[in-house]
DNA sequence: ACATAAATGTAGCATTAGCTACACTCACGA
DNA sequence: TCGTGAGTGTAGCTAATGCTACATTTATGT
């Protein structure tokens, strides 16, 4: 492979040897550090919309999760003012929650649209979804969108 | 264990409840958990394809950690048999590790392709692909070559 | 040769997210 | 009324991943 950096002739400028990488790096463990939360409170929503409350037990069952680690994670979800809940009662969303569910769920809904979209069979779709859509940024969803108008329009 | 969901009719046949869900965000986790592993194997092997060797230091800086996180993550490469270092030397991949980096290159290859494909811009690509790489099954890669191969010959 | 800089290693801490085991509450049926 | 079981809460553990601070070793330059 090419000249190398450490190898390189001492006369080269110094340059900052691509922080762009890290960059990346650092932003798919940003989006990571988000995952759960996302998870906890589209489910949530979910919930309270069908069965009109939410229950820690019925989120663990449902994320496969034991009941003391889904309330640990609904823990956070209060701490980082996205939920709330009294002992012995359901849990709720806060205004903040209930817009980042709206906002996920849409982005899920999307994301397996696209995949769907590009010849991804269902299953695989809605499984591989569950963990891409948390990396999904701004700029993606956008061109999945516009993708997906396009190919709507276009049949 | 009157497994019975409260809102179900009662007359119904019991009925798993749908752990379709529980199982999709399980696999979303377990592809989490080798995520780190993977980019750090695919760094090592391009680190050594171009300079002729992986320091731990180098290592870190292109994945934008400390020095003593990125030991730590290769100790664990190193427990579950992909890499090999010893004391103030740089860092080897075994043959199970090449394996996974070849592997894990390609998909990374094909999952930037793709979005690109679509319309995502080239850095989005880049950086979301980071994450999202790790969550693309082998049915999701299938279909995303499929869909590059017959894009690439309709023109 | 030797001082010093850079790389590497190690110790210790925090957070997140998982688990099991056990304690407490509360709603419901006998 | 009062048990009892499901749901909930709490304690305490593990593992992974991040950090800073400091010790040690290797490499470098004069
Ligand atoms: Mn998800
Ligand atoms: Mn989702
Ligand atoms: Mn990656
Ligand atoms: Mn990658």
């Amino acid at each position: 492979m090419p000249a190398s950096p450490s190898h390189a002739p001492a006369a080269t400028i110094e340059m900052p040897e691509e922080p762009t990488h890290a960059l990346r790096f650092g932003k798919a463990r940003t989006a990571q550090a988000s995952a759960v939360l996302e998870d906890y409170v589209e489910l949530i929503a979910d919930l309270i919309a069908v069965h009109g409350e939410a229950r820690a037990t019925e989120v663990a069952k449902r994320l496969g999760v034991s009941h003391p680690t889904a309330v640990k994670s609904v823990a956070r979800l209060k701490r980082e003012g996205l939920a709330t809940s009294r002992p012995y009662r359901g849990i709720f969303l806060t205004d903040a929650g209930r817009q980042l569910a709206d906002r996920v769920r849409a982005r899920h809904r999307l994301v397996v649209d696209m995949l769907v979209a590009v010849g991804v069979p269902a299953e695989a779709a809605e499984s591989d979804a569950e963990g891409m859509e948390h990396h999904a940024s701004e700029a993606t969803l956008k061109a999945f969108a516009r993708f997906l108008a396009d190919r709507g329009t276009k049949t």
